[in-house]
DNA sequence: TGATTATTCAGGGTTTTCCCTTAGTCGATT
DNA sequence: AATCGACTAAGGGAAAACCCTGAATAATCA
């Protein structure tokens, strides 16, 4: 059964690196395409029907969730594997809701990938190591759920990790100052973060602002 | 020749990747260890003397800049190779003024390294795609010398991008807030970054804060 | 349709950070 | 000996962020 795979992340040395773990393997896995971000993985999967895409997270540009959303939409056979450096709930359940198979970290060993890789061909989850308690953990807690961001708020949220203060976010976005207060607000008690620094990692984890 | 290669990073797949792209390349570079952060990269260099070191530098513990100091101390003979997320000035100049002989973003592809792995070999240093011109630009600009933070400053960076507010890290580190203020001010002016989102980010690029 | 949620804005107060200046001690460099 | 940088600390004022309450409109959900 030779299966086509497509590789999603924004560092060349990782996709090659994985290139050629992947080719070592025995199995019949072949690489088909690359691509460093979310944009690039939604074009390769319409244009090559890979079975497998194996997906970074955070990403430029488009992250690995969105990208994942919009690529099952339309091909809803394709297996995605999640690959990500932190073990963040937002993360994992973002990646799981999108509709991803398999989630692992990075800091995990490559088998983790063969193994996902022969768990998702028998339509099965693959969670990496210590990933399946974080996702009992979110399940469990129905608060979550209400702790997403409104669209509004992400966009003020992207806006504080670039280094902006109240005034220039209600400038840019053309908003009253005491908005972008609420906003801010609102912010820090949905996720719990009260401090700009946190809220800073909160975002670079998400995708949703570069590390310039 | 046979070259002898321990590779340090804080990821075990990307570890797991480059050791398997080494291994396909036809030059005799045997894989002798693996480190996932700057202290196992001390540990390694001494009990394996290894003849290359791939080294990252933003780690959790210790960074790659530290490392490469203290291993080239004891040990001046092994050539080390910085790999890094972002092409930072700051970075940059740390590890080559560390004594690294080679420095490649995670961005660049895989024929850098061995590029690089040759280049070292006959002892001259190896700079990535855009490098160079980084390193120029710093050497070029001398107020850039002075830009350097201080101990102190750096102790207060990192628990300012810990989410810290002045009067935390004041009884923190038992100083009063007048001087936490101070410190601030001049890492503020250093740096020329003026926010704690700005700030924040610096210190991930630095490897001074984990992104919990 | 009634209830919830998102989005917008305001008044008014507290806390924190930001900014400028001054200044003493210590150690290293010139 | 004098200068420079690091570290410490303080006074005082301006700016920004933080916090609470209340409220209107529109959209969406049950």
């Amino acid at each position: 059964m030779n299966k086509k795979i497509v590789i999603v992340d924004d560092h060349q040395l990782v996709r090659d690196g994985l290139a050629s773990l992947i080719h070592d393997l025995d199995d019949d896995f072949e690489i088909i395409g690359q691509g460093s971000n979310g944009s690039e993985a939604i074009a390769l999967a319409a244009a090559l029907r890979p079975d497998i895409i194996l997906m970074d997270v955070a990403m430029p540009d488009m992250n690995g969730i969105d990208a994942t959303r919009r690529i099952l939409d339309n091909n809803p056979e394709i297996k995605i594997i999640a690959l990500s450096m932190h073990a963040e709930r937002t993360f994992i359940s973002g990646m799981l809701q999108a509709g991803a198979m398999a989630y692992i970290r990075k800091e995990s060993a490559f088998e983790e990938i063969s193994t996902a890789m022969d768990a998702i061909s028998e339509e099965r989850v693959f969670l990496g190591e210590g990933i399946a308690e974080i996702v009992v953990g979110t399940a469990g807690d129905k608060d979550k759920n209400k702790n997403k961001l409104s669209e509004r708020e992400t966009q003020v949220l992207s806006l504080i990790a670039e280094g902006m203060k109240t005034r220039e976010i209600a400038a840019t976005l053309f908003l009253s100052e005491k908005t972008v207060e609420t906003h801010r607000r609102q912010i820090s008690r949905k996720l719990e973060l009260y401090s700009v620094a946190e809220i800073t990692k909160y975002a670079i984890r998400e995708g949703l602002t570069s590390i310039d």
